[in-house]
This record gives structure tokens, sequence and C-alpha cells, in this order.
DNA sequence: AGAAGTTTTGACCATATGGTCAAGTTCACG
DNA sequence: CGTGAACTTGACCATATGGTCAAAACTTCT
């Protein structure tokens, strides 16, 4: 997709501090509620310097969206058939968790662009997100198959696990709004989703 | 909140009217995403119209966000301590099912809000969620301590409760790009977390 | 040092947008 | 009907915002 990587120093570092000031406000304000003024600020830059490195708004979001998307597939990619189904399942959530808690702008940015449906991740979603998940569901029906693990619909299962995991960082406001202080949410989110799934998935 | 309900015939169909069109214009493109012209054209008024009924946009945003408060927790206070704990949790979550299936638009106007980081909302989730979902968890607890149902944590029970049905709304366009044609996200989900909850609360 | 890039920015522009206002139109009701 | 209140709107304003550009400042390389 990028013909030229950065190549001068001066390069690499403006454009890297350019896309996290870009996620940090865009994953907080959404893409038409920022500013490039606030982007450049966040960045350290004058809003022509933004400019010079990318030719508009959008395409700081398409970069941030286009990078991210790699990054939220990668730890279903590691789901492995040769493994055990239910550590392998497990993994995957525990994964998705310690995404969600060191990534929470990304998952802000992701969901902020699926609930206002997609507009710049429609062709990415089919030809990049289905395809590896037809994938997976197929090796989680084997293992249904085998009796390795309990009944239950892959895709759903899979949905399951994105919305549960995602929910600790997207919604975290109202999640510690509701606990109150003196709570660590993903810390309790990875003891009682590895619980819940463990008993889900108990054949 | 509001001191004077409206009054004429043509004060409640417009009211009506602009409230209808800016759940759907903000739910799509968020609160800094809509401009008055869209919704005013949404309406089928003008923009000056618009403001004759709401003093700004914010106005019009606050009024929404404080009617779905409402809406979005009636489901939880039907959850009855005098009846049988599955059912009752069941029952919870196939009213949140419904409620995804039938508001999407309300459940994307409330996520956006959250992950933005509740700005105007941060009281609401103190003094109206918090509370309630603070007596429910009482309940469950009980259940538990009766062994009535499953020992699990109850307010990540209500947090997965959320998750799983907000999930379908706000992210209808990855769940049906996922499953491809010829399904129909909010019955199969009701099915699967049916049998999800079920087995997961049997003691 | 000095030429040849590369990077940075102040000043500027066109448009979009939230909001105002005074004047006009319609409605409710005696 | 006629009248006052309720409703509607075209024209307008101030500001915010994405984006441009030519010139200045800085690096790099010989």
């Amino acid at each position: 997709m990028n013909a030229h990587p950065p190549k001068t120093r001066i390069q690499r570092k403006n454009t890297e501090a350019i896309l996290n000031a870009a996620l940090e406000v865009f994953s907080r304000q959404g893409f038409r509620g920022s500013t490039l003024d606030q982007i450049a600020a966040e960045a350290g830059l004058s809003k022509p310097n933004l400019l010079y490195y990318y030719p508009s708004k959008e395409a700081i979001h398409v970069t941030l969206l286009s990078r991210l998307m790699d990054t939220w597939l990668d730890p279903l990619r590691e789901m492995d058939a040769q493994g055990d189904p239910v550590e392998e399942i497990l993994g995957y959530v525990r994964r998705k968790v310690e995404l969600s808690r060191d990534y929470p702008r990304e998952s802000r940015l992701f969901a902020q662009e699926i609930i206002q449906g997609a507009p710049r991740m429609q062709a990415a979603l089919e030809t990049d997100l289905k395809p590896l998940v037809d994938e997976k569901t197929a090796i989680i029906r084997q293992w249904i198959a085998q009796g390795r693990i309990a009944s239950i619909d892959p895709y759903h299962l899979i949905f399951s696990i994105w919305a549960l995991t995602q929910h600790y960082a997207d919604f975290d406001v109202q999640v510690r709004a509701v606990l109150g202080p003196g709570h660590d949410p993903f810390e309790e989110a990875q003891g009682f989703l590895e619980a819940m799934f463990r008993k889900l998935l108990a054949p």
C-alpha cells in the first residue's frame, strides 16, 4: 500500500509523532470531531507541517485504520488448529483482553469507525476480516465435531469474544463508574472471561 | 428536568420530529460529525426553525441522552428478586437483545457517548446507573449464596450482558460483513445468548 | 564553506457551521 | 372574521476549519 516508507530520520520521527497524536485525538473525539490543529498541537508540530507529511486529514485517518487492522487480527491468526482447543480459544481471549488493556485508543478508534458504518473499512472487513474468520470458524467446527469442545455456533462465539473483550476498552468510563474506585477492570476481566469461556466450552 | 412539556399540537409534532431526526443523524455521525442543517433537513424544517424549539445543538443532544437513559435501564429494572433466577437473568438478556434490534440508533448514540468519555453523561452514570446496578448485583449475589445459580461476579455478569447484546446493534456492519448474506443476526443472537447464559448460570 | 535538498511556518483562502434577528405567515380562539 | 400569540424563514454574522503557498530555516553532503 505504501510505495515509499519514510526515509530520513526526521521523516520517521515526525510521521510517527503525527500518527500517535492523531490516534490520541481521533480515538477521543472521532474523525469529524477532531481538528488538524488539535492533532498538530498534540504532535508538537504546526498545521502546515502536518500537511507536509500527510496530504489530508483523511489520509492520516486511513493510515491509522489500515495499520490497525493487522494489529487487530493478529491474535486471531495465532489460533492454532493443532493446539488444545480450549487453551487455544482461551489464549485468544487472553490476548484480546491484553490488547484492550494496552491499546484502548486503537480499540476506540476501531469501534467508532464500525459504529459509524465503517465508511473507510468496509472493504477491509470483507477482504481481510471475513476470510480469516471463515478459516478459524472452520477449525472450531472441527473441534466441535471431534467432541473436544461443546457445540456452539463458531461465528457467534467469535463475536462474543470481540464483544466481551473490547467492551472493557470501549466502555471503560462506564465500567469504572459502575465498579467504583479500587478495581482493576482488566485484571478482573481476565479472570472472569477465562472462567466464563472455560465453562462455556467444556464438552 | 423539563419544567414545561410541549403544549400545542405543533410543538409536540415538531419537537418529536426534531428528536427523531437528531437521533438518526447523531447516531450515524456522532455529535460533532452532525450538522444542524442535516438534522433540519431530516426533520423537514429550516435551521432557524430548529433553533426555535431547541436553544442549541447541544440541547438537542442532551435531551436525547437523558431520554435514552431511562429506556436503557428499564429492562434491568424489571429484573425481579422474587422470580426464578435463571429466567430473570435470561429475560433481561432477551429484553436487551430486543432493545438492540428495535432501537439500534439509540444504542449507537449511547455507545458513542460512552466511548468518547461520556462528556454529557458522567453524572447520570453515577446517579442513575450505578445505584441500579448495585441493587441488582445484590440480588444476584443473594441468588448465588442460595445456590440457585452458579457462582459468578455479578458486576461482570452484567457487563457481559451489556457487551454481548449491544454488540449486535453497535457493530452491526461488522457482524453482517462476517456472516455474509442470508442471516438474521438478532434472531441468531437471541438463541446463542440464551444457550450461553443458561449454561453459564447452571449451578 | 556553500550548493542542493529537506523541513518549517506565517499569512492567507474558501467553505462550513452554529447561531441570530427582524419581518413575514399561520393558527387558535373569542 | 379579527386579533394576538405562535410559528416560520431569508438574510446575515462570527468563528472554525481543512487546506495552500511562497519564503525562510535548517540539514546534508561534498
